[in-house]
DNA sequence: TGTACATCAGTGAACGCGCGTTCACTGATGTAC
DNA sequence: TGTACATCAGTGAACGCGCGTTCACTGATGTAC
């Protein structure tokens, strides 16, 4: 182990890389062969061994960098969107005192949100086809990672979405399941917006809708209904 | 070609069943080999030729043949969840007229529906199992097919919504877009049903409260909040 | 500053094995006359 | 009803090949004294 552990070996990252190459282009972690693997990181195969035990440490050992370099920067987009929408520092105004501007604030922050996220996407393509395909794939090791890795990302969107004020109050377990809702589907449509890219704004805007709709009617099924009244008015 | 197309050859029912077998054994279609398939179905390597051109032409066959069996009971199911809370040639009563009655109606449905999807994934995993799998697998021909499949789950379904009055009036994009993200999560979360029985009873739950807050949510958006307010009264 | 040793990343050859695919064959069933 | 032929589902042997894994090796870098 040397000094820093984020300092990855040449042939290491070499054939992290080559992994996700190979992914993106339509097969997944356990449809190639660790020759084609070491081949197309140019490698001696033998050198797979000198850095991972087996497939399964090679998919972990991505889906752990995934989570670091993928979790705190859809946080900030977040927190980027919502001082876009309401600058730091403006007095915080409830949902009871003013519904229609925390209705609005609240939507679009969704929609600079699904913006920024699909950006993100389209930057990072291959970590999230990996993470997709892998999330349904045929390891249980990975399946099982990528599902706290996608836990996790609910649990920061229930938080945020709670500190940040975007939701009339909502219970903590109904706020992680509407979050868990959204991050799924937002992850399956990354693999919609990476390969149908003449449909991306369709797709930017569908998600959007499809996230209010849901948070509204979650307030609204929580008892809100009144406010969202008011904010609609 | 016999007399019936679906009456298929002994070998090619034991390769399909032997495929589905493997695959919900945790592979996926493209990472176990023809001969292990063929050994699985208890056959010779050689009889896979007679009946499949590749791995893709077995899974083109084994998706159209769960399409012809999904699909229509998973309609059925539905209807049956409707007849089940309004006897079929009672008198139609509007959103407009009764709201509360509606709005309840429309909630066990969804419960109902929900409840029956569930035991059916329960009685076909590997089906299910292979379907969400390739929806992301590594072989394109698959995802297209797959995606296909879901987009007429997802027709079906606001087909449904709409003949059965089960939301107040949405335009018809807004309705299968809808129905497209309900389609997705419920078969995402078939996958969670499977692998994980003591968590049925919340999947389910939570699954029927997604739909409402979803389906609630976009009717209020679309100009019904007075009616949805009206029936939580 | 120099020396000796350990660790580390990577190489190259070799192994035995299961693979996809081909070919020529078999026997049962269907069909024309 | 019988005969001749075609089609179909399945078999078994054989091929050459790429595979995962092992072993013994190299040379560069780090470390102890």
């Amino acid at each position: 182990m040397s000094q820093t552990k984020s300092v990855l070996a040449e042939g290491k990252r070499l054939l992290m890389g080559a992994a996700l190459n190979l992914t993106a282009n339509t097969r997944s972690l356990s449809a190639f062969s660790l020759r084609e693997l070491a081949r197309s990181a140019g490698l001696n195969p033998n050198t797979f061994y000198r850095h991972f035990k087996d497939f399964d440490d090679l998919g972990l050992t991505i889906i752990e960098e995934m989570m670091n370099q993928i979790r705190q920067p859809l946080r900030d987009l977040r927190r980027e969107a919502a001082e876009s929408v309401v600058p730091p520092g403006s007095p915080a105004i409830s949902w009871q005192e003013n519904p229609r501007l925390n209705f609005v604030r609240s939507i679009q922050v969704s929609n600079v949100t699904v913006k920024l996220f699909f950006e993100f996407v389209e930057s990072n393509p291959k970590a999230f086809i990996l993470g997709v395909r892998e999330l349904h794939g045929s390891s249980p090791v990975l399946r099982k990672a990528l599902r706290q890795l996608m836990k996790g990302f609910a649990q920061d969107m229930a938080e945020d979405i709670e500190v940040l004020g975007l939701l009339p109050t909502l219970s903590q377990e109904s706020l992680l399941s509407v979050a868990e809702v959204i991050s799924r589907e937002m992850f399956q449509l990354s693999m919609d917006y990476i390969e149908e890219p003449e449909r991306r704004d369709e797709i930017c805007q569908q998600a959007g809708t499809s996230i209010v709709n849901l948070t509204m009617g979650s307030a609204v099924m929580a008892g809100h209904v009144g406010l969202i009244a008011d904010a609609l008015r």
